[in-house]
DNA sequence: AGGCGTACCTGAGGGC
DNA sequence: TGCCCTCAGGTACGCC
C-alpha cells in the first residue's frame, strides 16, 4: 500500500494523536507479524510513553521515552488506524492493539498480513541499509548522480531499491519518470546530466505533491483517520493503460518491469 | 555484486 | 451463479 507519502501522512496524524500518550498493553492477535516474539514484545511495550511519531523511507518511526523505537512497515495492505475512547467498532484484520491510558488505542491491521511491527533497542541500527531520504537536504544532485553512475539495471527498478533512494514505490516510481520523460527501462547509469537533473527535480516535485494531498488512495489506502487521500486524481499514468498521455495524447501503455506492473507513454518516455 | 524468480497472504474483479 | 485466473501500494530469500 503506502509509499513515502502516505507513511508520511500516517506518521503526521499519529504525533498528533498519540505524543505524550502511554501505552499501558499490547494484544499480539497474529504473533508472527512483531518482533521480538510475542510475550516479549507485550511485556516490554507496556508502560512505555510515546515521544513522538516520525517516518524513515517507508518506516512509520514510534520514538518511545525509553530510548527504544517501535518500528512499522504496512508493505501492500498494513493500516495503522487511531481509534478514539468513544469509538465502538473494531478495526477489520486487526493484528495487534495498542491500549493508552486515556482509552484511545491504536490498531495495526492488514488483510495480507504482510507489515511487521519491530520494537527496537535505543542503539539497535535497524536502518543501516535505509537510502538517502529524497525530500532532506541529503537528497542533493550530485549524490543522487553518483548513484546512478555505472548501474546497468534499469532506472525504474533503481527508483525502487530502498536502499539507494527511500520510500519511492511503484505508483511514485512511475509518475516521476513520466514526468521527466524518461523511458521506465532504461539502463541507471547511461542516463544524461540532462535526464538526471529533470528526473531529480520529478522524485521531489511528485512526492511533495501526493504529501500535499495526503497520499494516493488507489484502492484501500487510509491515514491514521481512516480517511482517503487526494492525489489518485492526479496521476499522470499509472493505472492510466488506453487513456490518453496528458502531454501528448498517445496511449498509456502497461508493461512488466521486474515482475511489477509499469504504466508509461512510448511516445514522450524516451 | 547484482539480477531474477518465487514466496508470503487475502480479496477484488473480469472472463466464461 | 460461480469457478478460475490475474492482479494489487512491498520486501526477503535463495539461486545463478
Amino acid at each position: 500500500m503506502p509509499e513515502l507519502p502516505e507513511v508520511e501522512t500516517i506518521a503526521r496524524g499519529l504525533q498528533k494523536a498519540l505524543a505524550g500518550k502511554q501505552i499501558v498493553s499490547a494484544e499480539v492477535r497474529l504473533p508472527k507479524v512483531v518482533s521480538p516474539e510475542r510475550s516479549r514484545f507485550m511485556a516490554e511495550i507496556a508502560g512505555e510513553t510515546i515521544d513522538s511519531v516520525g517516518r524513515r523511507g517507508k518506516f512509520v518511526v514510534v520514538s518511545l521515552a525509553s530510548g527504544r523505537s517501535l518500528v512499522v512497515h504496512l508493505r501492500m495492505t498494513g493500516r495503522l488506524i487511531v481509534q478514539t475512547a468513544g469509538t465502538t467498532n473494531p478495526e477489520p484484520y486487526t493484528n495487534v492493539l495498542l491500549a493508552f491510558g486515556d482509552g484511545t488505542r491504536l490498531a495495526f491491521a492488514d488483510v495480507r498480513q504482510f507489515g511487521r511491527m519491530r520494537l527496537v533497542g535505543p542503539e539497535e541500527p535497524w536502518a543501516a541499509e535505509v537510502g538517502l531520504e529524497p525530500l532532506s537536504d541529503d537528497f542533493t544532485f550530485e549524490r543522487f548522480s553518483g548513484l546512478l553512475d555505472g548501474r546497468s539495471t534499469p532506472i525504474k527498478v533503481f527508483l525502487l531499491d530502498q536502499r539507494r533512494v527511500a520510500g519511492i514505490g511503484n505508483i511514485y516510481a512511475c509518475e516521476a519518470l513520466w514526468e521527466a520523460k524518461i523511458h521506465p527501462g532504461r539502463p541507471a547509469g547511461s542516463l544524461s546530466r540532462e535526464r538526471r537533473r529533470r528526473l531529480h527535480a520529478s522524485i521531489q516535485s511528485v512526492l511533495r505533491r501526493a504529501i500535499d494531498q495526503r497520499g494516493t488512495s488507489v484502492d484501500d489506502y487510509v491515514d491514521a483517520e481512516g480517511l482517503r487521500g487526494g492525489f489518485q486524481n492526479q496521476l499522470s499514468v499509472y493505472s492510466r493503460d488506453g487513456q490518453g498521455c496528458l502531454r501528448c495524447g498517445r496511449s498509456i501503455v502497461r508493461t512488466v518491469l521486474a515482475q511489477r506492473g509499469t504504466w508509461s507513454c512510448r511516445t514522450c518516455q524516451r
